[in-house]
DNA sequence: TAATGTTTGTTGTCAGACAACTTATATAGT
DNA sequence: ACTATATAAGTTGTCTGACAACAAACATTA
């Protein structure tokens, strides 16, 4: 398995750190002191704290400190930071449950050609599933795999639900990032029935590629949310672009 | 004038470079030689490469060096990014116009005392635009300022459009980050009429709480947008969280 | 009492060095 | 001639130590 950088486990370290309120008044020890605490440079930990900074969990004054940021911490569910359906179903506070829709092997789409970079007459492994909250359906989801990427033989129920573990088990493919379109529809009459609500229902409508870390495109997801069940948000961090 | 840091200077520098493609191969120079060049420490230019590797931009190999990622960099409008309503519609390749709505300065109703942790009583501004591409309405904003906030006098006009410079210029204030809700919704009466389409139509909804560097709210926004004028996209890098 | 200087602790930046990694080249063995 | 191994060069990752810039609390002085 892909070994994390330094600075990457002394994110996750501090985070978990943070979110376990380790500490009370809000403010994170000196910079040398965390050196000394996680047993890395002071530079190590800079890029780390860094990184937190940008995300908007702790914030740095110059001759003071570094703080933590409750309000961000006490997000739910942030746009940039979900991956796991199960999980963020029960961030929200239901149980999660899964239901299994279609599969198919299938030449690809002429709409998808492009996005996933293939020729025409490729072949996709297509897979559509809803997720339950308390067994109510909440989202409905299809990913588009290249049957090209698979590398072993599998079983047809691998692909009943979440393909992380499909893709880097039967493929041997990591997803580094993804780029999101997010947009606004109402539920036609097939979605309707999916999502168990009335047609002209507001929806999230989420249009996704994944890529992994040598920038090719592997999956490529259309996902449908209802917006009762969870609350996306967004930090946007005023960058300082256009000032003098 | 707030002065910015030298790893910001280097970052709008380095981010500046990139977008005026001055670097053909796709490839940046080594961190000394960016050191060199840019006439800072090499820690510091690791610490804005992070940032900009953070922020999708650009992509760093161990050992091998330091390339720019293009599908990053081509995305129109980035959700994180979004700030200035002309200049995204301008981006969009349309001709920016303004339509001041309404001006008022009343006591915070309820449903947003909690949200500018203000107190009942309390007055605020509240200002409404619509923002036109090639005169076609296309979004609907609504401003919410605490009128606590106003430290010098002003003419309505300065409320006629975007806030910010009111905000700098009238009451001292600058926005550090935002949190911003986003939901779909469907368009009313009143909001079909502003935004000139037809009930029922899917729209953009934006909730969204500014804050400044102290963490205290300063504006509350409502935000409309036509969803055909704009498209909204989210990088999600994965941060490795749970691996062991 | 008010204004001013001083001390202390923090984050920001710098400089140089070595480690870890990737790629290309050179070398040796068959 | 070909393959496998060793070497070298170039790059990013991390470490160490130091000083600068800044903010707040304290001490000093008018």
């Amino acid at each position: 398995m892909q070994t994390a950088s330094r600075v990457e486990q002394i994110v996750i370290h501090i985070r978990a750190l943070i979110d376990a309120q380790s500490f009370q008044d809000g403010r994170l020890p000196s910079e040398p002191e965390l050196a000394r605490q996680l047993g890395a440079s002071r530079a190590t930990v800079r890029q780390a704290l860094a990184q937190l900074e940008l995300d908007g969990v702790i914030l740095r004054k110059h001759g003071v400190g570094t703080f933590i940021n409750e309000r961000v911490l006490s997000i739910g569910t942030r746009l940039e930071e979900v991956w796991d359906f199960a999980e963020m179903i029960r961030l929200s506070g239901y149980t999660a449950g899964i239901r299994h829709i279609n599969l198919t092997l299938e030449p690809t789409p002429p709409e998808i050609v492009e996005k996933l970079a293939l020729n025409p007459g490729d072949e996709v492994l297509t897979t559509a599933n809803v997720f339950l909250a308390d067994d109510v359906p909440v989202i409905y989801c299809v990913d588009v795999i290249p049957a090209g990427l698979v590398r072993s033989a599998y079983r047809d129920e691998e692909l009943h639900g979440p393909v992380y573990t499909f893709l880097e088990k039967r493929c041997n493919q990591r997803i580094d990032y993804n780029i999101t379109e997010v947009l606004p529809v109402v539920a036609d009459d097939r979605i309707s029935e999916l999502l168990n609500c009335e047609v002209g229902t507001p929806l999230h409508y989420f249009d996704e590629i994944a890529f992994n870390a040598e920038d090719i495109p592997i999956m490529y997801s259309e996902e449908y949310y209802r917006p009762e069940y969870f609350s996306f948000k967004v930090v946007r961090k005023m960058t300082t672009r256009q000032l003098e």
